[in-house]
DNA sequence: ATAGGGTTACGA
DNA sequence: TCGTAACCCTAT
């Protein structure tokens, strides 16, 4: 026959993540009749992408193939076991009600929604890994995804945290946004936490961008949304910044506290 | 229709 | 030969 295995195609498998970050992991029939994803899923049928979603999600969990273990994650992915202060984050059961049936800390051990205390870092980090988005991407995105694969629920106010940018008139180049900005004032941009390597990650990815924006400027390409992704990206640093300070001190924050930004 | 397990084909 | 990816089958 003509096609024994039929690879996915780069525009098939974003679009399969646009469609999950659109209608949600599951809705593979509602995916798949999207007028949006029709055309490129259309050899596809409802099993199929969730078939490969599975594979995204298998592959990027243990990226690397550092892990034999799959699920169990029993210590935090950071490099560095140094004595030093460590973000603590924890999930708060207050408002994390939509999606959030009665369970509380304690859940079963198989369980891959993460029951341990995992690193916000890490989850950040582990979005953009997954996403694998040439030109980096957004914080509404990188929520999304995590909400998405991780269950984890995030409250609006987070992502409208995120989305808006607060301030900094004078922030136009992405290169500055990286350097300056974080290292203002406090001068702890050292890349030696693991939250502050997210950040810097994140920043990358801009500048990344920015390069490949010159050369490759093919139709989706604009100076705003650079800009933009700049602002964002540079909110999210300040956010993790500022979460290094508090944790440093030994300080626990919920989620709940960072969405509200009331720490 | 979706989730999960199992089977087969391909590449290192 | 092992690991991964696409495919197939079945239970809910």
């Amino acid at each position: 026959m003509g096609a024994p295995k039929q690879k996915w195609t780069s525009e098939e498998e974003e679009a399969l993540r646009r469609g999950v970050l659109k209608h949600g992991a599951g809705k593979w029939r509602t995916i798949q009749k999207d007028p949006e994803f029709s055309p490129v899923l259309s050899s596809r049928s409802n099993i199929d992408l969730k078939d490969k979603w599975r594979n995204l999600s298998f592959s990027a969990s243990g990226l690397g193939s550092r892990d034999k273990q799959r699920v169990p994650r029993p210590k935090a992915p950071s490099s560095s076991p140094s004595p030093s202060p460590q973000l603590l984050l924890l999930p708060a059961t207050n408002n994390v009600a939509e999606a959030s049936p009665p369970e509380d800390c304690e859940k079963s051990p198989q369980d891959d929604k993460t029951p341990s205390p995992k690193l916000y870092s890490s989850m950040i980090l582990e979005a953009l890994g997954e996403l694998k988005e040439p030109n980096g991407s957004e914080v509404t995105t990188i929520c999304n995804f995590i909400e998405i694969d991780k269950s984890y629920k995030l409250t609006d106010s987070y992502a409208k945290r995120a989305l808006a940018p607060m301030k900094d008139p004078s922030l136009k180049k992405k290169d500055s946004a990286k350097s300056s900005k974080a290292a203002k004032g406090q001068g702890l941009f050292t890349a030696a936490s693991p939250a502050l390597g997210a950040a810097e990650a994140a920043a990358t990815k801009v500048a990344d961008a920015e390069a490949k924006s010159h050369l490759a400027n093919e139709h989706m390409m604009e100076v705003e949304r650079i800009g933009k992704m700049a602002e964002e990206t540079e909110s999210l640093l300040e956010l993790a910044s500022e979460l290094y300070e508090r944790c440093s001190r030994g300080e626990v924050l919920t989620i709940l506290q960072v969405a509200h930004r009331e720490f």
